[in-house]
DNA sequence: CTTGTGACGCATC
DNA sequence: AGATGCGCCACAA
């Protein structure tokens, strides 16, 4: 067999860690969770730890903007999903002044 | 070691 | 509004 890869380096287990505390109902993106992290500038990271970690709620990560980054089929699922939480859309986005999950300060 | 790649972000047109 | 270009940086081969 081949099972997925391994999340081994800490890089993606940090990311997953953060990507784990978004509450239900609630959103984050890819640049807030990459600070988040202690990456600020590995935002296109996450994107791949979402992909190949699973378990993670990963229709609550969005774009800057609250924007799907997900193309097709995927980004239908998404939304649909999110609105099953309750949050709710502004035409293609998700209105981030009111679900976008404010990180605690680490430290 | 080098190169390609990506569920990004932002400036710009 | 949407489309395009470029920078960014860890990871796989």
């Amino acid at each position: 067999m081949m099972p997925p890869r391994k999340p081994k380096p800490p890089l993606a287990a940090a990311i997953s860690r953060v990507i784990r505390r978004i509450p239900r109902g609630r959103v984050s993106t890819y640049g807030a969770i990459a600070r988040a992290a202690g990456h600020p500038r590995c935002a296109r990271h996450v994107g791949r730890v979402l992909k190949q970690v699973g378990g993670l709620p990963w229709q609550r990560v969005l774009g800057s903007g609250g924007k799907i980054s997900l193309r097709g089929e995927s980004a239908l699922e998404q939304r649909f999903l999110l609105e099953a939480e309750g949050v709710r859309f502004k035409g293609r986005r998700v209105d981030m002044k009111r679900f976008e999950h404010r990180f605690a300060r680490a430290s």
